[in-house]
RNA sequence: GGGCGGUUGGCGCAGUGGUAGCGCGCUUCGUUCACACCGAAGAGGUCGCGGGUUCGAAACCCGCAUCGCCCACCA
């Protein structure tokens, strides 16, 4: 399971500078440079080196959740951030880089769970010497305390930790591992919960008994931020309904007959004229014989069903509208193990009827409901089966009822449309990469229909900093909640006692008790900027970098993760959390689909780094633009890789032509053309770097690299080899403008290629390419002819065409040639006759007279 | 149903008004002297469809189709 000592790292002995190895190679440089920046700290942040805020670029990266598994999405997209991060360092900037872990809540509960084959039963004594099985059994879970819960919690976290934790530093993020965070260690507990006080003080948490939205297998409440409708296969059930004053039968359309003794009303569309005559009057349902009202109201769709429909508690989002605005009864019937409740409801008029269900699941109790149905004659025809969607918690996998529960809740703008209006100014605030995402804010935000509810009936997680006074009857008055004062925290109420009371008094009457529930991972997660620089706890580090500068996510985390952190900095900071927000897309399968485990198509991350090296992996990651999915293919990293051996033969090739001299010794029109070319080079990936767009970067780079090797390289080295020593000063320009052409691609690749860059660095300079400065085009020449460079290289192309086509070995001299070409490219031939010259000529040429047109290069 | 994005050679993509590009794959050839985890050359596209604007449209405008994602949709 662990990854421990699964590379081996070389002695630092082994890492020799100065010196061109005979046969470079990719294998290990992850592990050798890995280390030297380990030792070397060379990602390390210290806000006391830093002057002021300007001078920092602040990161605040998203913790993954380490009871998930890391596929190449994550890969891509934290490699994405890295990019930005690397490019920021070159350009000076003191780049504050921290990773965390969001190792609480439910997620890391359901591993546990299924790792150990364990559950917690809350009411089980602590047992200090347990064991977990060797071989769990998942269909007999052991039950265990909330302590020993927890402690198996904490033990699975540590061990995921260090997997995940060796796969960035093998992928080669440039974070400060000092910065290091996880979301249940206590400094995160404190923050969670001082932001929690001091919401609670201002009025934007607060507690309410109201519907929500349940998870019957993990038996808690749920946001709407994690639901996800699926396709739900339901019927349609005719049901007739008994009109009191005995003149017939009302039928509605249900999918859900199980709820029929949770009914309270039929509703109707207030214009709808076919139920006019019964608005004001009652029926009593099917079954149970409960009477009930017929009401209008404008939420009921005249074309859907019959038209009028039953309210039941709750069957979904409307009936809790109903139910609300026309202040219906409340008729639960489902318990928050979704089975009815054992107990035959008061209301219930035909106590035997309801005895049938009593204690069943959802699913069974609509089975006996249907049958009790058709056998009383009150359904009209066989179920219609149709295609429906249904609310489910994105990691559940039953549809979510709807139960009366006293949650705590955090304003979001769902129920304060001033609030919202704010929220929506925020986004726009926000600079969006790419730019279309903050739609998918807007839209969120729009559509929001409550504020967050942030409590959770679970056990691994922030508790709330809370108890509550009991009455003499023991009741709690949840009214005037006790609260610790802030430099108490982090507490744990339901181990520590409230100021005022003795532990004794705990849950007698009279005393008190402790909240029992725990915040939702996102509670905790959503203030990461907070956590990270140090609010609340180091004002100079809070100074020198919140708001922060990036947020690195991917697209389906907008409606949490960004919008929650903007939430919390909006009423905490009154400020956006960071500037910019950047948006990575999926990778997908070759099918584009998404890829899941589910259906076998995942690739593991370390096998295709183990396989292609952590550049080449870098480089396709590099590829897939701001936002945009990208299908996984293998051939791809294949080209990363070859790149990045370009790199090591190319500047190993470069090296062995010996020094050069100052830049001013660059004298001849080719060498300078290429300079020039690269001046230009470098401005149009500064400029594509400062708008994020870290692809064109690359492209920029790459192109001008592989002409400079398949051409540039190939036109002056005989004149570099220089080796019988007739031009000297040709000689010195070319190794010069090799050398300093080699500086500068290095350092243009180092974002995208660490190791292999910081491999060929460390031949032949000293420090690391990394904290060096990003290249100006200033520090090359611009007067050169970029047109002569293209002109030649299309004469080369040509040449090597006429080898081809006659087969010949490329090397094969050219004993004469004769290039037609208009008058301006001849004038540039001219000005490197010497190097063509030099190419070898066939024997008994025959040669190319065909018009030379220059052609585009080859990228 | 609302929103957003895509649609360019077999595949993956670039190209925001002026003679269709790149990489992979494919074909052919080459390779002891930086690189076989290689090099060179080549074949391959009426730029989703229909209108419009323009001297000129892959690009701009309108409509349609189609794929994907986000949001809404539980009677």
């Amino acid at each position: 399971m662990t990854s421990e000592d699964q590379q081996p790292i070389p002695d630092e002995s082994t890492v020799t500078r100065g010196v061109v190895p005979d046969k470079p190679a990719l294998e290990g440089l992850e592990a050798k440079w890995g280390k030297v920046w380990e030792d070397e700290q060379l990602y390390a942040f210290s806000a006391s080196q830093v002057d002021s805020r300007e001078a920092v670029f602040s990161i605040d990266t998203p913790p993954p959740t380490v009871s998930g598994h890391l596929h190449p999405g994550h890969v891509f997209s934290y490699t994405h951030t890295d990019l930005v991060a690397r490019y920021q360092r070159m350009r000076g900037k003191k780049v504050f880089y921290p990773m965390g872990w969001d190792d609480n809540g439910l997620p890391t509960e359901r591993r546990v769970q299924n790792f150990y084959g364990v559950r917690c039963d809350p009411t089980l004594p602590y047992d200090p010497d347990f064991q977990p099985p060797a071989k769990p059994d998942p269909k007999h879970q052991i039950s265990i305390s909330r302590r020993n819960f927890v402690e198996l919690c904490v033990k699975l976290t540590r061990i995921d930790e260090k997997t995940f934790q060796d796969l960035w530093r093998s992928v080669g993020l440039s974070v400060d591992w000092n910065q290091l965070y996880s979301t249940i260690s206590p400094e995160s507990q404190r923050i969670a919960q001082l932001a929690f006080l001091r919401n609670l003080a201002r009025g934007e948490a607060y507690m309410q008994d109201a519907p929500t939205l349940w998870d019957v297998t993990f038996q808690t409440a749920v946001a709407q931020a994690e639901l996800e409708a699926r396709d739900y296969p339901g019927s349609y059930h005719r049901l007739d309904f008994h009109r009191t004053d005995g003149s017939g039968d009302v039928a509605i359309e249900t999918t859900r007959p199980e709820l029929l003794a949770a009914c309270c009303a039929l509703i109707a569309h207030p214009d709808d004229e076919r139920y006019q005559h019964l608005f004001g009057t009652t029926v009593t349902t099917p079954l149970y014989g409960v009477e009930i009202p017929v009401l209008a109201h404008p939420a009921a769709e005249m074309d859907k069903g019959a038209g009028i429909a039953m309210c039941c508690t709750f069957g979904d989002l409307t009936d809790v509208a109903w139910w609300r605005e026309l202040q219906l009864p409340t008729r639960t019937i489902i318990g928050r193990d979704g089975r009815l409740l054992a107990e035959t409801p008061d209301w219930i008029v035909n106590k035997d009827a309801y005895a049938q269900i009593a204690g069943k699941t959802v699913f069974s109790a609509r089975k006996l409901v249907v049958e009790a149905l058709q056998a009383s004659g009150e359904m009209e025809g066989d179920p219609t089966p149709t295609q429906r969607k249904a609310n489910f918690y994105e990691k559940g996998d039953k549809p979510l009822e709807i139960i009366g529960t006293r949650q705590w809740y955090i304003t979001n703008g769902g129920r304060d449309q001033e609030l919202r209006e704010q929220l929506l100014e925020r986004g726009r605030e926000l600079a969006w990469v790419p730019e279309h995402m903050r739609h998918r804010y807007e839209n969120w935000v729009e559509g929001l229909n409550g504020d967050w509810l942030v409590s959770r009936q679970r056990f691994f997680g922030v508790p709330f900093p809370v108890w509550y006074p009991l009455d003499a009857d023991g009741e709690p008055d949840y009214d005037h909640p006790i609260t610790p004062a802030e430099d108490q925290l982090p507490v744990d109420p339901a181990s520590q006692t409230p100021e005022g009371y003795q532990e004794s008094q705990r849950g007698v009457g009279g005393g008190f008790v402790a909240d029992p529930d725990i915040m939702d991972t996102w509670a905790t997660s959503s203030l990461s900027p907070q956590i990270v620089t140090g609010w609340e706890r180091d004002a100079d580090l809070f100074a020198k970098t919140f708001p922060m500068d990036f947020a690195p996510e991917a697209h389906d985390i907008i409606r949490t993760w960004v919008f929650s952190r903007i939430v919390r900095a909006h009423l905490e900071n009154h400020v956006l959390p960071w500037k910019r927000a950047a948006i990575s897309g999926f990778v997908t399968d070759p099918d584009r689909k998404k890829m899941s485990k589910s259906k076998g198509n995942t690739v593991v991350p370390t096998e295709i780094i183990d396989q292609f090296g952590a550049d080449a992996v870098r480089w396709r990651a590099a590829m897939a633009r701001p936002g945009m999915d990208s299908p996984f293919d293998k051939a791809q990293m294949k080209v990363g890789r070859r790149l990045a051996m370009k790199v090591l033969n190319a500047s190993k090739f470069v090296l062995g032509f010996g020094e050069g001299g100052a830049i001013t010794d660059v004298t001849e029109p080719v060498d300078l053309a290429m300079l020039s070319q690269l001046h230009e080079v470098i401005a149009e990936a500064t400029k594509a770097f400062e708008e994020y767009n870290y692809t064109a970067a690359l492209e920029a780079a790459e192109q001008f690299f592989w002409t400079f090797c398949d051409d540039y390289l190939e036109l002056v080295k005989e004149r570099a080899y220089d080796s019988d020593g007739s031009d000297a000063a040709g000689a010195t320009s070319a190794r010069t403008a090799l050398r300093l052409a080699l500086d500068v691609l290095l350092r243009l690749f180092a974002p995208f290629l660490p190791f292999v860059t910081e491999e060929v660095w460390s031949w032949w300079q000293t420090g690391s390419v990394h904290t060096t400065m990003w290249p100006l085009p200033e520090e090359l020449p611009s007067a050169g002819d970029t047109e002569l460079m293209a002109d030649v290289s299309a004469a080369l192309i040509e040449l090597r065409g006429v080898k081809s086509t006659h087969k010949v070995p490329m090397r094969t001299p050219i004993l004469s040639a004769t290039i037609t070409a208009e008058p301006s490219v001849i004038t540039h031939l001219k000005q490197a006759e010497q190097d063509l010259g030099t190419s070898r000529r066939p024997p008994g040429s025959s040669p190319s007279s065909r018009p030379l047109r220059p052609r585009a290069q080859r990228s």
